[in-house]
DNA sequence: CTGTTAGCGCATTCAG
DNA sequence: CTGAATGCGCTAACAG
């Protein structure tokens, strides 16, 4: 119980004998104040560890400098990465973070966007849940006159800026690649159907196929829900128990490719000589595990980087129409689990 | 720049034809308002979208329903998982998280209390930097009436309650259990000298090593200081091609075990039939790895839950002298990198 | 160069 | 049961 009252600008006024307002110019060095009044003010203040009451001044200029962020998932390697550069960048800029995620639930993320409205953010960084499917919870910020950066999983239900991976071009690098080693009969392991990212990095799967004078084989191409390893697990099994097993697998995410690889260990299957995998999103497990996992990186920090960035700046430009997309570039990182020149290992 | 203007509680008194202030109570549902009268203002409001100004609220009640959270670094599975306890707690009980990380570095540290302290959060939760050695800047958020929770890594310089995880414990469980499955030359990774966290998790190897019947060999701690897989290949190299090699490692984190595990395999040593592998904090990696890795879980989600719980009721209790510290128990997580029975396989 | 004044939106005390 | 009045701490327009 501590506690020691909070000095005031009217406090500090008083003691020195100026109007309150004169104390509050001249710490911000107005320059219509005397410099002597100045450094006087601004003495008295740091001697006396003048702190400015800041629910006054954000409640004056309705203004928090804070940023809502709302993740689906926030022990997520790709998402806690966003949220890092997030956090790097809003500082930089002075502002704050207010994180909160959904758990791919709708609920959760229309309950979070309620406190994000209650508590005033001045702006909102959304990357939805798989539930939702219309945005009218994200367009009350806008009525509201603060604006919304969409990221990753987005939904074009609602006018925003967008930063995206380049899903489509990753995961066209991805299957070029594995062409390139000389695989010829590359599965994909993708996600649902109703996810956009899912969608994109399928036709980037169906496209290098295409190009490289390879058909679709309907067969090889998986529809994860889950997203886990026992789901990659589970369909290597059936394809590589089938008439016609590939010899490669694309998959939708990480942890998707290490369920394959497992399978593939536990049952004899030399990886890289005999099958390959790639894996999306290059998590630190894809470095860790042996063989090495390729995987695409996403750059989640410099996204959350980026749309920060984006996102101050419609703020500061009170600008609530722009649509402006960006597009992240993926990397393709080869590790071992792809090189099949390894196969007369 | 569709912005509509907000409604506040003027409009609506106006608008129905009473004062302010009747309006205030009603919405409330404040007692000494008739019935009807509620009835009609909570109509109005409800039809008209009236949502209170939280800027005014918290400035008039001097709260923001807001509490920081720092942690050294956000991308890591075991702050991203106090995190998410964190944040699923505080949204239970109706308050916001702002969340910042110090990258270890005590100066990010100083600027984000800073930040928080500028932005008015009602209480801190925080886990200090590997650099921070006194906590002026925590003492300042308690001057300011304002209460703060360490976790996890934490400084006894400062009076506050604390949630710390059972290190010693953990560490002596993890020693009796590579023990009882049969190691005998047990060595450790540990991690900084100047790190609580280390110290007592070295202090558990110690103590288990002692209390069933083995001497303390000097050559077998290492001191990790990056903390990362190239110091435990490093240092598995370094004990493995000494003249006294150890039979088993207990490693201060997953990431130096996964990096003692890829030394060994990669020179045809068995895990765990010749060499045990156990780490700590039980990374999703751990699950992933072959073999899989033996870890201590840390129930990180359930000590963010239980810290921001102790926070919210110091600050309700507005209580700044509690110096209560909760222990989170560890658990054993037996895979098997550390299951000698193994040894015919 | 400085002071006076007004007011942001709300909660609350004090009178009726 | 209701209204008038006050002030939280700060900013900014306006007046000297």
């Amino acid at each position: 119980m501590t506690e020691r009252k909070k000095l005031t600008l009217k406090d500090i006024a008083k003691e020195l004998g100026v109007s309150i307002s004169t104390a509050s110019r001249a710490l911000k060095s107005h320059p219509d104040i005397a410099e002597e009044t100045i450094r006087l003010v601004k003495e008295y203040a740091e001697k006396h560890h003048y702190v400015p009451n800041y629910l006054a001044v954000n409640f004056r200029k309705n203004k928090t400098f804070t940023i809502g962020l709302i993740v689906p998932e926030l022990v997520h390697h790709f998402f806690s990465t966003v949220i890092s550069g997030a956090i790097d960048e809003a500082k930089k800029q002075g502002y704050n973070i207010l994180v909160s995620q959904s758990n791919d639930i709708l609920a959760d993320e229309l309950t979070a966007c309620q406190t994000m409205l209650g508590s005033s953010v001045d702006g909102l960084l959304i990357s939805i849940s798989n539930e939702t499917m219309e945005g009218e919870h994200l367009n009350e910020f806008i009525n509201e006159g603060r604006p919304i950066v969409q990221f990753d999983k987005i939904t074009d239900q609602v006018k925003s800026p967008k930063v995206i991976v380049d899903d489509f071009e990753g995961a066209y690098q991805a299957v070029k690649h594995l062409i390139e080693m000389g695989y010829k009969k590359i599965a994909h392991m993708r996600g649902r159907l109703e996810v956009k990212n899912a969608n994109d990095r399928c036709e980037g799967y169906q496209k290098a196929l295409q190009d490289f004078g390879y058909g679709l084989n309907k067969e090889w191409v998986k529809n994860c829900v889950l997203i886990n390893e026992k789901e990659g697990y589970d369909f290597a099994k059936e394809l590589m128990e089938s008439d016609n097993p590939p010899d490669a697998f694309f998959c939708i995410t990480d942890l998707v490719a290490i369920g394959v690889m497992k399978y593939l260990k536990d049952h004899g299957f030399k990886i890289p000589s005999q099958v390959g995998v790639v894996g999306f999103s290059n998590w630190k497990l894809a470095e860790v595990v042996s063989p090495g996992l390729s995987s695409v990186e996403q750059h989640g920090y410099d996204m959350g980087k980026r749309a920060t960035r984006l996102l101050i700046d419609l703020i500061k430009n009170h600008n609530l129409d722009s649509e402006e997309t960006i597009q992240i570039k993926t990397k393709m990182i080869v590790r071992e689990s792809s090189q099949m020149k390894g196969k007369n290992l």
